[in-house]
DNA sequence: CGACTGCTCCAAGTTACATCA
DNA sequence: ATTGATGTAACTTGGAGCAGT
């Protein structure tokens, strides 16, 4: 193998960001997503990710929320309208029993029959920290789990609804801007490499083209010092100014050059 | 069995309101 | 008081899965 077999091969970098699938189990309560074969890998499921600490146990214990008035008001005037549009249906539950569920349609407004224009609810601090807490434990929410905590919250379903969904987006935004300014410096450091390599097959180059020309020399007598890295061509030519004066460590030394005891 | 329909859920994008500097 | 930026609740649209016919 000559210098022409290394420059011929040529440099291949692989490029990848790699973004390892966590293999934990899908919990209980995205049986929505599997049950659609989406190809949708959540986003806490792969590296890097925003990682959201430890879950808690939201249902239980009765944790009391304190809902103020303000909020009160406000959804009882918003929550006529929007169930005036609701049916009741029957719809099969995941374990097999048959709940009675409160369904508001979600392509219905919720702006009342006068058209006024739509109130924008503040959640209270502690509907938003055990909706926070009910999101870590799990991104998507199933009918039982949106009715459970709707009526937590003292909230329509349909708005723990939005509020899941539009927390999704927030975290999927997040994920993004994170993997923007990861590849962004993976992308730095592999011009930095590329640079370098070029570079380096500059001076391979050039010190290919020097050894043409002492091609005349016997070739036992060019060799190659691994430590000092010049040109020993056995005391005939001058070494402290020789062209074959390598500035880096070249990766590819080993391939065609032998230990020589010049030194 | 495949086509069709209605329902449901979700992602993505948008709108509009509330708040703050 | 006004205004632009920002955060986010609510909405719209379109796609996909599923069950029933």
């Amino acid at each position: 193998m000559g210098l022409d077999d290394i420059c011929n091969t040529g440099l291949c970098l692989g490029l990848g960001i790699g973004c390892l699938v966590k293999q934990e189990n899908i919990s209980q309560s995205d049986h929505h997503q599997q049950k659609k074969k989406k190809p949708f890998l959540k986003h806490d499921q792969l590296f890097p990710s925003l990682s959201l600490g430890p879950s808690h146990d939201v249902h239980g214990q009765g944790e009391s929320i304190d809902l103020h008035q303000r909020q009160a008001s406000s959804l009882s005037l918003s929550a006529v309208s929007s169930f005036s549009n609701s049916s009741v249906k029957r719809q099969r539950d995941f374990g097999g029993e048959e709940v009675e569920l409160e369904r508001v349609c979600s392509r219905v407004s919720d702006e009342d029959e006068e058209g006024s224009p739509r109130k924008k609810l503040k959640l209270t601090k502690e509907q938003s920290s055990v909706l926070e807490d009910s999101f870590k434990e799990h991104s998507t929410l199933n009918p039982k789990q949106k009715q459970a905590l709707a009526e937590q919250l003292n909230l329509r379903p349909r708005q723990v609804e939005v509020w899941f969904q539009n927390r999704r987006a927030r975290t999927k935004l997040k994920q993004t801007e994170v993997d923007r300014e990861l590849l962004k410096k993976c992308c730095e450091t592999l011009k930095e490499e590329n640079k370098r390599l070029h570079k380096e097959l500059q001076e391979l180059k050039s010190l290919k083209l020097t050894a043409s020309y002492y091609m005349h020399l016997p070739a036992a007598t060019l060799t190659l010092c691994p430590s000092c890295e010049r040109v020993d061509n056995g005391g005939e030519a001058p070494s402290t100014s020789s062209p074959f004066t390598m500035g880096q460590k070249s990766h590819f030394f080993s391939s065609f050059t032998h230990p020589s005891a010049a030194c």
